[in-house]
DNA sequence: CGAATTTGACCCGCGC
DNA sequence: GCGCGGGTCAAATTCG
């Protein structure tokens, strides 16, 4: 019924009333890498500074938690409610858009998608306005999963176990934004959110020691998540680290750091 | 009964 | 100026 109508009408018009964050992107089971080659996201409707991030997640992992969650980690700690789905020219697999339905203002939007050139990953892009607020509540997995899922469905391939993040940032106004390297995936919460953050997360940590977590890096981003799968674009954290504090660096003070440890998981710092 | 998902149509931006 | 493609909206349908 109105779930796409009514409730998307609030969604498109309302531009989040409790703006205090940045947006908390928690993408499936991410990590968050700050890449800075967006493509100017053409989109069509109202496109003031939208920040984008693409994270490629392998299907197996989406898979895992859709299945009922063996203890699998959550696909997604927002509610997402899908919009949209349409076939992507170059792409044989169609492209899911979903819309954060955590919370009524939230205007962060995410398109799932599989990889054209490594169907065992999923492509997933999310994309939030800067002055977004993420909701505080996001516990809704379902929609998030099945986001995931959905894409996964799409297509059917084989699973894998690698993951390969890759987050773009759209520059619009790096100034303006004060997080514009991670603010997507993790960026400024607020107080409030950090804390629950921590906690969030923990689901990272868990997933990075089960399934290998590869950090798609700029550099990287271009090959797609590709072909080589993990080991192409693996490499240690350390110089994701390095990156994303290289980022920071940019970075007002409202940033998050997402520390990603190998056997410890991601850390959040407060800037 | 309510909420979410699905599908088709429409609109807008970009490229040629 | 026209066409293509992508993105979003809206109504209907389905599931919980």
């Amino acid at each position: 019924m109105d779930g796409g109508g009514s409730s998307s009408s609030s969604f498109r018009k309302v531009r989040n009333p409790f703006v205090t964050d940045q947006e908390l992107e928690e993408s499936d089971n991410v990590s968050s890498v700050t890449g800075a080659e967006s493509p100017p996201p053409t989109t069509k409707k109202g496109k003031r500074s939208m920040q984008k991030r693409v994270v490629s997640v392998p299907i197996k992992d989406v898979e895992g938690s859709r299945l009922k969650g063996e203890g699998a980690p959550p696909s997604d700690s927002w509610a997402w409610r899908k919009y949209g789905q349409k076939p992507i020219k170059g792409s044989p697999y169609p492209r899911g858009y979903y819309r954060c339905s955590s919370s009524k203002g939230c205007p962060a939007r995410k398109q799932v998608e599989r990889s054209r050139v490594n169907p065992t990953m999923l492509v997933i892009t999310y994309s939030c306005e800067h002055n977004h607020a993420w909701p505080a509540s996001r516990h809704n997995n379902t929609s998030a999963k099945q986001a995931a899922a959905a894409a996964a469905e799409a297509s059917e391939s084989p699973t894998k176990s690698t993951t390969a993040i890759k987050h773009e940032p759209s520059t619009s106004q790096p100034d303006t934004e004060p997080d514009s390297g991670m603010e997507d995936g993790f960026a400024c919460l607020t107080e409030d959110s950090i804390l629950t953050t921590g906690d969030e997360f923990a689901w990272f940590g868990e997933m990075e020691t089960t399934s290998s977590t590869v950090l798609e890096s700029p550099l990287f981003s271009e090959r797609d998540n590709s072909e080589a799968d993990d080991k192409a674009v693996i490499f240690p954290m350390r110089e994701e680290d390095e990156s994303l504090f290289a980022d920071l660096g940019e970075l007002p003070e409202c940033s998050f750091v997402f520390r990603h440890q190998r056997n410890v998981g991601p850390q959040v710092g407060i800037c």
